[in-house]
DNA sequence: TGCTTTCATGGAAGCGCTTCCAACGCAAGG
DNA sequence: CCTTGCGTTGGAAGCGCTTCCATGAAAGCA
């Protein structure tokens, strides 16, 4: 292990000042190319890593990112688990260390640490833990921060944001026109925004094709699967022939209280979802979902993020990434013999 | 925010030098009980949070941990899910920051990362990677590493490991003893230490009960919950009246194949698992299963780890963690009418 | 050619903390 | 009463890096 080398032995192996060394590694300008190459040639062959610890004290800044995956009992479902992966590798391929933080018992105490210790330089939220109120502290507090989702009270804030409403519009059109007669839907909680506004694209899909809506085919729940399987039997009653479940795991619950009873997909009942966790695709049978693009999701957040640190006062910037639609077997296909 | 803060204010104004306020702080001894109260004291009236960065460059230590969670095109299962959770929870109880390393595309850099940086102190690995050859590189490398199950080549690593032959003969045993006349099992892969023994213990409860095994009874699959689901019809063709998947995700899948087939659980066939997510017990039916004390075998590895950062040659310390068996719907109860 | 401007460069000051070491005060021992 | 020794204390030297600033050389201009 040779972990022990320095700027200043990389400065003295390639002949100039470790003032300059450091400008060379770091592609700040003020060195001549040339020399700058030297640097990093001799870098290389010493094996030379950064100290981040000494980076940091002197810099400012930690080049580690937290990600707030959830906070309390929350258990980290498929959508966690993916955003987490995917978070991990954009973090890696920004040469980023990505702190997780889960379910401190004092979201106030996390807060602390993410301020005051130095230890990270900016927290990306996801979509799960936005409603929290000590997000708002977060937020308050002026910590760099962006929110994977829509805040549903502030719009002052970075985010990095999936398309709901017209892709849940366009999967419940898809639906509709592969030849569900009565679509009901299973929605996420209204306090997120995410929930509302995927009820909203299948209100919109209805209005496009001049359909009335049933009201008491949208059912409540809270994008827990077991929640989802439980809302089998009153989803069969009311006679639906597709349901949108507005997340995945409620539709994976609701699948399977389909298969329990014998009830085929999607001849008897087409479902699609919302998510597209790797479950899904991988699922049987796969589930006709929205595909979250979890990977440009993560990266577009860490880019901003990065973004925000360097200005000292930074506009929020709102970014949208738009999902595509995964054709699985829950559903019909689009035009069978070609329309 | 009063995030500025720094030891030589608290010194000052506790009228010591910042030698003896640091000592203070740290519970070094060489302080008067009065003097550290004091300071202490003054110390938390000023919102005073060290800076990590300063201390780990002066003190060599970085109070952050890494956790290996997989590799590679690896998934997050519910397994790692849940030890992740938990792994996140334990760190934060024992004051150390968790940073997540999943899949950097080669390996070595990941080591590099670890080792150089001085970003972390010590790994973690999840069984998940440990038979990748750079855990070796890593174990090579002298790092303070915590190995979460065994590794199949090497007895000179610390690990925490959780009980996996008598709890799997425990769980078989469970289903021999509630009516099953012929129990197949699922293994997960065979290069893994923690497959293997649990197919120890499958081969122990029937050698203890006197009963001869049917090799064909084994079916050897990949601890994925789709290969799980795809040996449904294998399963159920070679007679068994109950199976051990040996671990969850595969009995979920077998669960799903033998619903969609109107098999009845225990009835037509008891099933049991091992691991015990939270997906196991709030799913439809409970599965049967071995619980994995996941929160203590997340604390167990952080303090496993924190021990041995503090010895300079510290001797491989190994643990081993009890797992509990937890009773769902798809096997019969131990005793209906007491035996 | 003599001036200013530009730019690469190195010196050196910290960033906030830990820890070695010398200094000091005090109690016990001679 | 002076010495020895112990335990508490503060001074100060870094940890490895970034960055401000002054320097000097090269280049641009008249």
């Amino acid at each position: 292990m040779a972990d022990d080398v320095t700027l200043g032995e990389v400065a003295r192996k390639s002949g100039v000042s470790m003032a300059a060394a450091s400008r060379a590694l770091n592609s700040k300008d003020g060195v001549r190319p040339e020399v700058r190459d030297r640097v990093r040639l001799v870098a290389e062959a010493l094996g030379y890593r950064p100290n981040r610890a000494a980076r940091n004290l002197a810099g400012g800044r930690s080049s580690v990112v937290g990600f707030v995956v959830g906070s309390g009992e929350l258990r980290l479902d498929s959508y966690g688990a993916s955003l987490v992966q995917s978070m991990a590798r954009a973090a890696d391929a920004h040469d980023e260390g990505l702190m997780l933080l889960m379910d401190s018992k004092e979201p106030n105490v996390a807060v602390q640490n993410l301020i005051g210790d130095g230890l990270i330089d900016g927290v990306i939220v996801s979509a799960v833990a936005i409603g929290e109120r000590w997000v708002e502290e977060l937020l308050d507090a002026r910590v760099p921060t962006v929110l994977v989702g829509e805040h549903p009270r502030r719009s002052d804030v970075s985010v990095v944001n999936v398309e709901n409403c017209e892709s849940s519009a366009q999967i419940v059109g898809h639906l509709l026109d592969t030849g569900c007669r009565s679509v009901a839907t299973v929605t996420g909680p209204m306090t997120r925004v995410d929930a509302s506004l995927r009820l909203q694209g299948y209100r919109l899909a209805h209005e496009r094709r001049g359909l009335e809506i049933d009201e008491r085919m949208i059912f409540h729940s809270d994008f827990d699967r077991r929640s989802g399987y439980e809302l089998t039997e009153t989803v069969v009653a009311c006679g639906a022939d597709g349901v949108f479940g507005s997340n995945d795991e409620m539709s994976l619950g609701l699948m399977r209280g389909f298969g329990e009873r014998g009830i085929k997909m999607p001849d008897d009942i087409a479902i699609a979802g919302f998510d597209g966790t790797s479950e899904t695709e991988q699922g049987v049978p796969a589930l006709t979902t929205v595909l979250q693009p979890f990977q440009e999701i993560a990266n577009t957040a860490i880019e901003t993020l990065l973004r925000l640190m360097e200005d000292s006062d930074p506009p929020p910037l709102e970014q949208l990434v738009i999902p595509e639609i995964f054709f699985g077997e829950t559903t019909r296909n689009p035009q069978p013999g070609e329309g």
